[in-house]
DNA sequence: CTGAAAGCGCTTACAG
DNA sequence: CTGAAAGCGCTTACAG
């Protein structure tokens, strides 16, 4: 390993003070044009860049962001955090991962830790800002220890919140608008000729799931279709969970025509299952996703989904976090509608 | 924001110096139960950690470790960086991921930047050791300036570079064997009497493409199997390349009767193409993925691929590069057998 | 325009 | 077992 060469040795070599490398370095206070040109020759020989540990540590700043996701292997989430990582790096921050929950490992041997321990751990390399995609943020019930952590954390630090807003927690909280795609969808199904529309895949408990469903439930209700507990199936976001829920729906007989699929996984997995027993999409069940992960166009069949712009999201939340970090007046939280794209999977109930 | 509380109010509450506090907060020295009982106190009341900031600076570690990889939104990169992460957590490291090219927007807009620029960040951050995947490692012709780069990095900080080795860089190479799953797949293929056999995707002038190829000519040739140029199409690893790649191979004519698919994102554009032209798989194209990204068993067919244990790579990763930080011995790098699959997407070929 | 000096929050010999 | 002090690598008033 090279040495690390400090501020010290430029200056040294440069025949000045260090104050006068720092400025140069920064450019906050004038220098002559001949001590800056030669100071900079002898930093560019070294490639020398200031020590961050030493400028955070007066700076009260580390160009640094955490981010903490329960799981980066979630195209929704890796999605979200390639947007939020180029953009914090245009703007000159890095960012920490925190892969809070299911890792395959920590999954499969069930050892993973709480979302609390990341929140100490982030704020322990006192990263300038923290934003907080999904996790138990999204639960209906939320635990005390996550709450006072959380407080703990937003009083400490600038932290945007992707989920939905909690009381006396000083964040910026963002939440995405769940109803009117599930209204797009089940309008459009309802347009199609199909009288028994079922829900496949989210987890009960959790907010996402429980506000789309009683979307669902609730345009059912006002397009006078029928509503019966067998139409449902949940269990989570997975292949595995969308195969499960559409086999269940299927094998106890409940007679849709159309399915709702909680996301592109989700789908994938139900197109596994109504496969299996036979029947074919769109021929005998239409099949919709309420979030679109890949595109639709490559899947067989294609894939008919809602994109709710989830690219946006992560630009848009470093935006209200670099605002914040700089003392800038909080923007309004604006709400990206989400769009219907209509391909194959989505065919007309058979008479 | 709370005003950080230093090691300077602790030992001013607990009646100590700011060395004792450390000395109970670091464990190293003795100090006595009652003294450490009273700090430990105060430490808990005020959530006190130090400053790692400060710290960094005086151990010259950062607890801080780097991960670049080229897109986060590739299922391959993502469960390597999440078996990443949790391993580093597991040993007290905190991960900063760079994604370095693919960021759907700056993919769109063209604008991204030179990996090189990112090494320099790294560096800059004083992280402890970072790992390199993928990236322009993978090419074949390797630019200058990325070398200089590379061998700059690799001699101010410990690196693992997951990708072939590269002479006269003082890096640990990782290069995952890659003919052993090629010949394995074509062989079963051959055995189900396929005479005719594809291959779809991937990038020329890639190493990993290119090695995949050369061992696909190879065991062709071993096998007494018609090798014709036609047989072949390229283009990028994902679905909509194996889109592409397979619709060229259709539409050109090539008789093939069976397809090695790069990974499963080829694969499904792959298998969107074939039915685009009326064909079907396992019935009339047998299909195989070189490189499993999801559970083939909830597809539709279910995939036969090869299942090269990348979810094991990440581990081993890490346990290199804490080794090197920590300086123990390099351990030699070992390779894991991929391991076939075989599931519906390949049947015996038609008489 | 430039230098000497204080100070950011810690750790660790060095004494006692 | 414990404290006073030096020092990690910087930035920034404060003088000049």
């Amino acid at each position: 390993m090279d040495k690390n060469i400090t501020i010290i040795q430029i200056a040294k070599e440069s025949g000045v003070s260090i104050a006068t490398v720092s400025r140069v370095l920064n450019g906050t206070v004038p220098v002559s044009p001949k001590t800056k040109e030669r100071v900079q020759n002898v930093i560019n020989k070294y490639h020398y860049t200031p020590n961050p540990l030493a400028q955070g540590l007066i700076l009260k700043q580390t160009k640094t962001l955490g981010v903490i996701v329960p799981d980066i292997t979630n195209p929704y989430f890796s999605t979200l955090f390639s947007e939020i990582e180029w953009s914090a790096h245009q703007s000159g921050y890095s960012v920490i991962l925190c892969n809070t929950a299911f890792s395959a490992v920590s999954y499969a041997s069930g050892e993973r830790e709480k979302e609390e321990t990341y929140f100490q751990m982030i704020l322990d390399k006192k990263v300038d800002g923290v934003i907080i995609a999904g996790g138990q943020i999204d639960l209906c019930e939320i635990s005390d220890s996550y709450i006072e952590a959380l407080k703990r954390l937003a009083s400490t630090v600038p932290a945007v919140v992707i989920g939905r807003k909690l009381p006396d927690i000083p964040c910026t909280f963002v939440n995405k608008e769940n109803d009117n795609g599930i209204i797009m969808a089940i309008r459009y199904l309802a347009s199609l000729g199909h009288k028994r529309i079922g829900f496949v895949g989210g987890e009960r408990g959790v907010y996402i799931t429980e506000s789309r469903l009683s979307a669902y439930h609730r345009t059912l209700l006002e397009l006078g279709l029928e509503d019966e507990p067998e139409f449902v199936a949940t269990s989570d976001y997975y292949m595995a969970d969308g195969y499960n829920a559409a086999l269940h729906i299927l094998d106890c007989g409940a007679p849709v025509t159309a399915l709702l699929a909680m996301n592109d996984n989700v789908s994938l997995g139900a197109l596994r299952a109504i496969s299996d027993r036979q029947l074919s999409v769109p021929g005998d069940i239409a099949l919709i996703s309420c979030d679109r992960f890949y595109d639709g166009d490559y899947l067989t069949p294609r894939l008919t989904s809602l994109d709710r712009h989830n690219d946006m999201l992560g630009r848009y939340v470093i935006k209200l976090l670099l605002d914040e970090i700089q003392g800038l007046p909080a923007q309004d939280a604006i709400d990206f509608l989400p769009e219907l794209v209509i391909r194959e999977s989505s065919g007309p109930a058979r008479v």
